[in-house]
DNA sequence: CATGAATGAGGGTTCATTCAT
DNA sequence: CATGAATGAACCCTCATTCAT
């Protein structure tokens, strides 16, 4: 692939991910992302084949993105507990960026009930997501600050869905302030489910 | 409203829900609920004006039906352990029901960062999920097996973050029988999160 | 099958053979068709269900009430000779009728390579057509004015051959007043082919 | 015109007879005939400036080469009937080339209607054809074999409708076995129109 | 000369909504 | 009340043509 339709197939993601968190899902047309991208709708096409194309390349890449995001951020650190508060700051980025993210990734959330391709891309990103749970808390249990007994991996599937079900419930009760409520008692409530009780 | 009235609209809201669960939300036309309810597509426009309403009273009547069954569960407890068993009970009902009603519901958590209408029925719709989780939580504490420090509300939200991280976490990995998995880990996170450490 | 349902689907379907022979097949558009009829571009569609279907009955329509026309118009006469006037003076029906019948069975002919489906129902119309080719010429050996020796079937293939490509040929020379010149060869030509020597 | 043109010109001419035979003159893209002839799709336009003008010289090239074709083989004959059935051969060449011949031939014969230019070439390819068939009737009319009472334009004429009759008749049935029996009922049909009694 | 990226008009099709029966 | 025929706007997609490189 040469590079100039490298960059051109990364405008026109970006175009779509504007789109489709402005307008949702099911609203976003050709144009709507065309104009976004300040081309053509044959442009679109002429680089994704097809609508469908476009919009799982951006489950793909929008996912992929943050995995690598993340990953970085606990990388930069040494203990579990640093490692966890890294992971949970990289999630809960910010408001802005948070609402952009969950909102499209809801609407994909939503397709894949009865789309194997966004169920498969989705799986994987469960998979990242697990993955990193995992690495923080078997490193905690080595440190010796979270709980032997428990299993790591499933813990790792409840960090994450407490991280999922926080946002989107931070998403629809449309409160921007509560951002940081609700990272904050995201990280309270994965300490206790993890570590010694602090009595 | 006349009988006949509320027995169409029954009939009507009924087909819709079968309708979205089974062809997701985009995909529904009015033409598919008409059939799914056995009449033509100019009753359902007769009783509901638009699909529009037709989708907003689904959402009104699906998260209230569920949220009644979860308060009739709870009240036929007395402690609050017995009582979180049996909301968890009442939440993970069955892998059919819970599909269903999750493909459906997350369709609309999706539609609702955009549509006004819907973040305030699922804000209601919350707000009573809450409660529920406050009314269990406070009892904890009073009977002592609940820890005191900790912020019912809060820890109200995040069972509910859990709840619902958990159930759409299951409902994309496409593994019928993780429903049991999801359903135990839940429980034993909640009450990790309120309990006094075990030690 | 409703008679308001046949009444819609004729007028449709006359409104297809209007503009097919006007445009021509690959120019035809649903809009085209629809105007034709006076019509929205929906009743089109909810009728048909596509535009190939259309295009798909256009062409038994026609095909069939050709073949009916002939069948009738031989079924008047007696004699082998009076017979075989009769289809040709159905087959040269008039100039108009011809133009607008052959420029779209031309089209069809042409897209037949290549469609499984416009190919079988050319294929019924052209045993339709052998067939009363067939018993034309066996009706003129039983009565003795047509040579015994030769093939019926091969003949009646003849016959359909010969005033297929004079239709044709009229049709590509684009002189209205060779009608009469296409239609009297075109006799004179299969007297020929199945008469004995008339010296 | 330089060499290299005219190579280039005749390459995308051919590409554009293997196209068009494959995928039938509606279907036929630019980016067909260009990958079929190994170029880009703006060398295409660069030497025949529009679409129209490729078929409009495809039409005119295929028409001439298969008249030069027919021409040299009845001009290797001395008489009339060697010279008629080395027009046959040569009209019948094989299954193959004939079936790509006139899937092509068809195409542009429904398209003629209405399309002047098409119906100049095509009536220029009917006058050379009814030159050839009126070269070897007026041979055989002097050498004495043919009647001598009959038309020789108008035979000539009902001799090339009866070809493509068949040919379109053999190609509809898409029974590739039966151009032999076209082939040989055309001669026999042509003789039996052509020559005294043989009573 | 040659490429292929870009354009945008126009196609078939879907479907919420309307309304005559 | 109930039906479903009719409408037409809006969608995705195709492709001849243009033109910068």
């Amino acid at each position: 692939m040469k590079k100039k339709e490298e960059v051109r197939k990364t405008q026109i993601m970006k175009a779509a991910y504007n789109a489709v968190s402005e307008l949702g899902y099911d609203n976003v047309t050709l144009q709507h992302i065309a104009d976004n991208a300040g081309v053509s709708k044959g442009v679109v096409h002429y680089y994704f084949n097809s609508k469908q194309n476009i919009l799982l390349e951006l489950l793909e890449s929008i996912t992929n993105q943050i995995y690598r995001y993340e990953l970085e951020a606990i990388d930069k650190h040494q203990t579990a507990i640093e490692k966890l508060k890294a992971y949970l700051d990289a999630v809960f980025i910010s408001p802005q960026k948070n609402r952009k993210f969950y909102s499209v990734y809801l609407d994909f959330l939503a397709q894949a009930n009865g789309n194997e391709d966004y169920k498969r891309i989705n799986m994987n990103f469960y998979e990242n997501c697990w993955g990193i749970g995992k690495e923080i808390i078997e490193l905690g249990k080595k440190e010796g600050v979270f709980r032997q007994e428990s299993d790591t991996l499933t813990n790792a599937k409840m960090m994450r869905a407490l991280i999922d079900g926080s946002l989107i419930q931070w998403l629809t009760c449309n409160e921007e302030e509560l951002h940081q409520f609700y990272k904050d008692s995201c990280i309270n409530s994965i300490l206790n489910l993890l570590q010694y009780s602090k009595e």
